[in-house]
DNA sequence: TGTCCCTGCAA
DNA sequence: TATTGCAGGGACA
């Protein structure tokens, strides 16, 4: 493109757009700020990636414009602007003359009109114009010279992108807005007819006039609907239309960059405490990035490595260092796929290094060589020497995926900040510097945008990139200073994070780099499948229903059952509406067919959409095996927990489940080793309570359900008939979860009363049981905290709480935690042991995954025996408890078999 | 596009 | 008015 190149800004809509999409941030002097931040970054971006010659920001003018004049009902139905959003439009244009660009604002018309009417003149000049909106009317004025941007988005619209998205050519725009309306200016246009209608017109009729004339033409509905609409369309059409001939003081030519007011956007950002923003003005934003100066932070000392020089002298800093904090750069938050952008080094607060490596937008300064990098490293990176990270397991694996073995993994800011209290905060590094360093940390999104168009770390400008990375390490080393004495204060604590968290680092990434085989050819075909199964059931749910409703939408189910059948409302949801959830409808399934059609079309969409559609799309192009996350600083107790996808909720209880964990297969040669533990919790509370029936029980190995039930109905084991065995497991797993005396009526489907009472028959046959309960709520109130076995705390701020149900659910937890916490304890410990056991003796087999109080390993077929057995005995004496723990072990090609 | 609600899968 | 999680689809802004 030889023209010059003019941008025109719709200010006014980015500013509401940014208002709505970006979080409310205010300063500490509560003026809000989100939305300027928004926009001004937004700007930079624009100049920054056009580097247009003439620039223009365009504000809409307060008071009415001639549209209102043409129709009064013109936008009636706006909501009034938000107090917050109102105020950041003063700062807003402050911000935008200050850093230079002009902004225009004309009394009578609305910004589209300002920019039509320079995109003509601009186009006439010669120029061409870049129109930056989130507004689709502005579609109109795109031609060969005028193109829209969505800056936000970053979708680009020529005259064939116009087309592409609307279904018209931009001269057609008006009349297309004139017939679809458009809700948000209060123009109805013609109801009925939405975007396919309007384009299928347009393209057959070439125009709304031609169309008007032919209306008598239109059948159906629709065409009466067109009919009658016809007196309104040509004010419609002019009420859409933007006007290209306003008269404006000022001509394109003179829509020059000025020079930046430095002193006043200096005051202004101080003010709005965007420190983002501050740095920009000394980066001298807006100059080509190679006559930028080098970044130089104020307080801290953060280093760009971009010469071998640099890179030799760090590398002698990190080994006379006591203690290095280590950051890693990445393409992306897959662990499989990301690649080293680059590499952060920290050595004392305030002090770090960013050594870029793969930035790789336009113009990016040249930077050390990748291999030239790692070699310098690896050898510290692979010594035991120590380091910190904050989420050190994923970068365990990005230096893995560039053949780097990372070792002395010591310290890990987020896990110590989950052990020192896994609810105070969240513990990503943000959330954890806010709570224990009171600082405010650059986020992501502040450098790279958000949503959709965020940019990759390797899209970003290492001189905005740079800084950010250095302080990731320098905030990391900082954070590993205010915790660890704090670790260290309780010494129970330290030994936990030292004896299980640390070392399951190293477990977990080996697990999640290993991953799942999953035969992905079974899935689709049970996909199929029960595609067919939905149709069925879905056409005579549709005549029983008396018509057709979508069966995946709680809502229309909600009033077809109540409002239309009128059905008994049994249930309703935490929100008040009757509820349509599995145990309400498996009653009313009783008495009706539909409730029964629906519950069989929820088992079998659930199956398909969670498991059978989504696992196979899951699986790796590389390794053709499914890698999770898992989780170690995210539940309240001390479990893990697993992601993208969830491998710890795939279906086990029906037929149809179940072949879902057929499809987990052992590769050929190899068997899978599912362990799990029998009971786990319950042994727990034996032990914990002390309780001499339970432990008896489990001592002799009873049938734990059967013993209970034989006690509480005063009949012998051999007596006890099913139901009162599904009572007695109904009351044991209520135990565990702090169960009322009205949970476990609703549970078991029988009277308050008659669950009162086997509660207290429950209570009078095991007291210590009854004791420790009464004990832990009490220890929970007085120290704020319980514990598990291995010293692992669960904070209950709301314990003391004035509000019933909040300290209810406290208590609830408070029973709960220190047996679902302390298996998590056992089962960390258990992993950690096999790990090593396997690494010594079995090296080609490997643990696979982790359910909660299960395992699972893939081994080679000949060695699945021995594994079995020793995997057994690790899990059985990972801890010393009063009771026995028992693992059940079983081989298998797939994960059903081995169960 | 992002968020809330409802629902349901596991231990 | 039973514990801990993750995730799907619909509805809506």
């Amino acid at each position: 493109m030889n023209s010059r190149l003019l941008v025109l800004v719709d200010g006014s809509s980015y500013l509401f757009r940014a208002f709505h999409a970006l979080p409310p941030l205010v300063s500490r002097k509560g003026e809000p700020t989100g939305a300027v931040l928004g926009v001004l970054n937004m700007l930079y971006r624009l100049v920054d990636e056009f580097k247009p010659d003439h620039i223009a920001v365009v504000f809409d003018a307060p008071g009415k414009t001639f549209r209102n004049d043409l129709y009064a009902e013109y936008k009636a139905n706006r909501p009034p602007v938000p107090d917050d959003l109102r105020a950041q439009f003063k700062p807003l244009t402050e911000a935008v003359e200050a850093i230079g660009f002009p902004v225009l604002s004309v009394r009578g018309v609305e910004a589209d009109d300002v920019i039509g009417t320079l995109s003509k003149q601009a186009t006439q000049s010669g120029f061409s114009t870049l129109i930056s909106t989130s507004d689709k009317d502005m579609a109109q004025l795109v031609n060969d010279h005028v193109t829209l941007i969505n800056t936000m988005s970053g979708v680009k619209m020529d005259p064939n992108g116009v087309k592409q998205k609307f279904g018209v050519f931009p001269n057609q725009i008006v009349d297309y807005l004139a017939l679809v309306g458009d809700a948000s200016d209060n123009i109805p246009g013609v109801p009925g007819v939405g975007p396919k209608t309007a384009s299928k017109w347009l393209t057959e009729y070439a125009a709304l006039e031609n169309l008007q004339s032919h209306a008598a033409e239109i059948k159906g509905k629709v065409g009466e609907k067109l009919r009658a609409s016809l007196e309104h369309l040509p004010l419609y059409r002019e009420l859409t239309t933007i006007r290209c001939d306003v008269d404006l003081s000022t001509t394109v030519s003179e829509l020059r960059f000025r020079e930046p007011n430095k002193l006043k956007l200096r005051s202004l950002y101080e003010r709005l405490e965007l420190k983002i923003l501050l740095r920009k003005i000394d980066d001298g934003e807006g100059e080509p990035q190679s006559t930028r100066q080098e970044n130089v932070a104020t307080e801290s000392n953060y280093e760009t490595v971009l010469t071998e020089k640099q890179l030799d002298k760090w590398v002698e800093r990190i080994q006379s260092a006591e203690l290095v904090a280590l950051d890693t750069e990445t393409t992306s938050l897959n662990y499989m796929e990301a690649q080293l952008v680059g590499i952060s080094l920290s050595v004392e607060p305030g002090e770090a290094a960013y050594i870029p490596i793969h930035h790789t937008y336009a113009g990016a300064p040249e930077q050390l060589d990748q291999e030239l990098v790692l070699e310098k490293l690896r050898p510290w990176l692979e010594s035991n020497v120590p380091k910190v990270g904050h989420h050190l397991k994923y970068d365990t694996h990005i230096l893995r995926n560039h053949g780097i073995k990372l070792k002395g993994i010591v310290y890990d800011s987020m896990l110590e900040s989950y052990i020192l209290n896994s609810t105070a905060t969240r513990h990503d590094m943000d959330s954890v510097a806010k709570q224990y360093l009171n600082t405010e940390t650059t986020k992501y999104e502040e450098i790279a945008g958000r949503g959709a168009k965020q940019l990759r770390f390797d899209e970003i400008a290492i001189e905005i990139a740079a800084p950010y990375a250095a302080e990731d390490a320098d905030v990391t080393l900082r954070l590993h200073r205010a915790l660890w004495p704090k670790l260290e204060a309780t010494p129970a604590l330290a030994e936990l994070y030292q004896d299980i968290e640390q070392p399951l680092v190293e477990v977990l990434q080996e697990m999640e780099y290993v991953g799942v085989m999953v035969d992905a050819k079974k899935l689709n075909e049970q996909s199929q499948e029960i595609a067919l199964s939905l149709k069925q059931i879905e056409k005579e749910a549709h005549s029983e229903a008396g018509g057709a409703f979508n069966l995946d939408s709680p809502k229309q189910l909600q009033e077809i059952l109540y409002d239309n059948l009128k059905l008994p409302i049994l249930g309703k949801t935490p929100k008040g509406q009757p509820s349509t959830a599995e145990a309400v409808l498996q009653a009313l399934a009783e008495d009706y067919e539909l409730p029964n059609l629906v519950l069989k079309y929820r088992t079998l969409s659930k199956l398909k959409s969670t498991y059978t559609d989504k696992l196979p799309a899951q699986i790796n192009r590389t390794t053709g095996r499914i890698h999770t996350s898992y989780h170690q600083a995210i539940t309240a107790t001390g479990r893990l927990s697993s992601s993208k996808p969830n491998l710890q909720n795939i279906p086990i209880r029906t037929p149809q489940g179940r072949r879902i964990r057929q499809a987990f297969i052992a590769p050929p040669g190899k068997k899978l080793i599912a362990a799990d533990y029998s009971q786990i919790e319950l042994r727990i509370m034996a032990h914990l309570s002390g309780d001499k029936g339970l432990r008896g029980a489990f001592a002799e190995d009873q049938d734990i359900h059967k013993a209970t039930a034989a006690e509480i109905f005063g009949i012998k084991q051999a007596k006890v008939q099913d139901t009162q065995r599904r009572s007695a497991k109904a009351i044991n797993f209520g135990l565990i979860y702090g169960m009322s005396a009205f949970g476990l009526a609703r549970q078991l489907n029988i009277k308050r009363k008659d669950a009162q009472a086997y509660v207290d028959l429950y209570f009078e046959r095991y007291p210590s049981v009854k004791q420790y309960m009464d004990d832990t709520r009490r220890q929970a109130r007085e120290q704020g905290y319980v514990s598990t076995v291995f010293g692992r705390r669960l904070y209950l701020p709301e314990i003391e709480s004035r509000n019933h149900q909040r300290r209810q659910y406290a208590e609830r937890s408070a029973i709960n935690a220190p047996m679902q916490g302390t298996a998590a304890d056992i089962i960390k410990r258990a992993m950690v042991r096999v790990k090593h056991w396997l690494e010594e003796n079995m090296s080609d087999a490997a643990l696979i995954m982790q359910v909660h109080d299960e395992l699972v390993l893939e081994v080679p077929e000949d060695q699945a025996l021995e594994v079995s057995t020793e995997l057994t005995q690790i899990m059985e004496s990972a801890a010393e408890l009063s009771v026995p723990l028992k693992v059940k072990a079983g081989i298998g090609f797939n994960w059903d078999e081995a169960h």
